[in-house]
DNA sequence: TCAATAAGCTAATACGAATTATCAGCGGGA
DNA sequence: TCCCGCTGATAATTCGTATTAGCTTATTGA
């Protein structure tokens, strides 16, 4: 019944244990050492009223004195806990919360921003993004208009996955492509491939010749320069095959007729669709065609395939874009030393070998 | 680098365009129907430097102003994202997600909350509970001491589970497990049996005779009324067996001695080690004995069998969960009407049939 | 002609916490 | 006795927005 009960402030308890509401703000900040001076006999009074009250700073009118007030937001361009389960963005949140929970910070997940046209945007009326101290953003590609934006406000900010500038340096948290594509290469070449192929979106920004011009998100963008650049060093062609638009079988019919032996996946889930083409055509998988995994499926994708490829440390990602923004809210890293690339992990699995000789021949 | 651009305050606009602040105010509230009028010559000046500047209104200073934030605490038990048992609280947040979305709230993880003892704890230190309007409480069983303090302080919450009262109604949105169990049991004798069990720890509260008494989680102690109240109704004992420090195979033993037909499984995973025993022994399931699930797993448990029983409706609840918690916040609702229990939707499954004849006789 | 009304706006204040400037009281040294 | 310095606290102000009470001028009615 009791309709909304009132909100305990730091008048109240000032009132309680007769001091003025600044002496109680001065003694919840700590602040004894400057030129302000609280008896240890009346701070421990205070204290002992806020604990018995279970009072806490509101966060908003902290923000607005212009103080912090460790919560960080968290913004996804899609629903957070989604249906399908095993999820791509689980094991980055994971890592955020890991994280959070370790530096003391709340987190705010801003589910109010409404959505438009398929996606969510974070500016519109109501925007809530300046509650929180500062932000991470989550998703496949976040809208360029938007970034700019952030970037032009100044605002506290950390992407998880490695963006382009935006009129300024985007901070981010990233997985290196690039690095973990070529060497992805390298195995394949060291297994004895010659014939090597992309498949994926990523071959897109090898026409749109810019770096920052194309649509390609950056992470189909840093695989595919990493693909390129390892192939020029092997001698081979930069060759690629684009999956979206297409069915796997007539994909496996490029990839025969220009004799590929060996394929670079940058969706997981292309390449099970293709895995089991190829299987229903009675190719032997890998000897007819060895496949190699990109990074971990973004879309549900079941398979009892063990890919070969790399995995994304997506905990790790998100357990770092945490730290780094708390050290950017800090103004203890410059934008532009709050980018980081973490190495991929290989993984072995069975999905390599040496290509079957009869295919050479 | 550009520290913080200074922002654009309705003060500027203002100046701009030559009136007051608060008029200022009063056009972007579209307050031009009541008791304050606005021109509409100057209505549109201002609108016209709104425009051309992109100003937009603080969220924080709008909130301070109108002393609720919009923001939903969610605090649970375990962490928010776990790798393995996250599949169980997935579903539940998903509800609290899409419902915070169409309310326009955003939602604040209490990952600050120190882990003692393996568990969260609500109330300590620095305890940020009331950054948010209202809370919303997430676990297999909540500490009863920090329920009562809840309760105590008129704390707006509402817990995902049925909770006993705690020194006054619990609000909370919990699966009416009495009324699902007591129907797999009416099943049950439907389809022949008359030698049932119910297999967890809900029968605990078959001894400690008080309602509130044990420690019994009430999810468990409802599932078990609902058993013994179906079984008295059928004329049949409500015969029980208890799991946990138990392995498998002895508690296999004990339905078998008794001649149990039937079995009623608390956890799900339970049931899932039983059928394996059941089926090493060369056991023909269902023929011999029928399992009835009384719930999804809480714990991971792969298997590839339908079991027969019910859902526990985990979106929906958060979803309820939810709206309770911004009509209990709103004042719309008292704290004992803030309670709902929701049916539970019934599974055919595969694991339940006529019990075979050989045996009854 | 003068009050009564109404239109159109502004001044003032609240919201809750942080911070600065200031003030009262006290003891000691000159 | 006066002044200084120190301690311990407080009044006042700030942040940006929302809201209400009220003020000024013009218009109406009788």
């Amino acid at each position: 019944m009791t309709a909304a009960r009132k909100r305990i402030t730091q008048q109240d308890i000032a009132r309680m244990t007769g001091v003025s509401q600044a002496t109680v703000s001065l003694v919840l900040n700590g602040r004894g050492d400057a030129d302000v001076r609280i008896a240890p006999e009346t701070r421990e009074r205070v204290l002992a009223a806020i604990r018995s009250t279970g009072y806490v700073a509101d966060p908003i009118a902290r923000r607005l004195a212009d103080r912090h007030n460790r919560i960080l937001g968290v913004f996804t361009y899609e629903p957070v806990f989604p249906a399908g389960s095993g999820d791509f963005y689980q094991p980055f949140l994971l890592g955020i919360e890991e994280s959070a929970e370790q530096l003391g910070c709340d987190l705010l997940l801003l589910t109010s921003a409404p959505v438009t046209d398929g996606r969510r945007r974070i500016f519109h009326e109501d925007n809530r993004l300046r509650l929180a101290d500062g932000c991470i953003l989550l998703g496949r590609s976040l809208d360029r208009d938007e970034l700019t934006r952030l970037v032009a406000e100044g605002q506290a900010f950390v992407s998880v996955g490695r963006r382009d500038d935006a009129g300024g340096p985007v901070p981010h948290v990233g997985a290196d492509y690039v690095t973990a594509t070529a060497a992805v290469v390298a195995r394949a070449v060291a297994a004895g491939h010659r014939e090597l192929c992309y498949l994926g979106d990523g071959g897109e920004t090898s026409r749109s010749s810019g770096g920052t011009g194309g649509s390609v998100p950056e992470s189909f963008a840093d695989r595919f320069a990493g693909y390129r650049e390892a192939a020029a060093r092997h001698g081979l062609a930069p060759r690629w095959e684009k999956a979206s638009g297409r069915t796997p079988a007539e994909v496996l019919d490029a990839l025969v007729a220009d004799g590929v032996t060996a394929v670079l996946v940058e969706e997981f889930a292309d390449g099970v669709a293709l895995a089991a083409v190829a299987r229903e055509r009675g190719l032997d998988l890998p000897g007819d065609l060895s496949m190699l995994a990109l990074g971990d499926p973004t879309r549900p994708a079941p398979t009892d395939i063990d890919f070969s490829g790399y995995r994304i440390p997506r905990r790790e990602m998100g357990r770092q874009a945490t730290e780094v923004l708390t050290a950017l809210i800090a103004g203890e890293v410059s934008r532009s030393d709050a980018r980081r690339l973490l190495p991929c992990e290989p993984v072995a699995g069975v999905t390599l070998t040496a290509p079957n000789t009869r295919r050479n021949g």
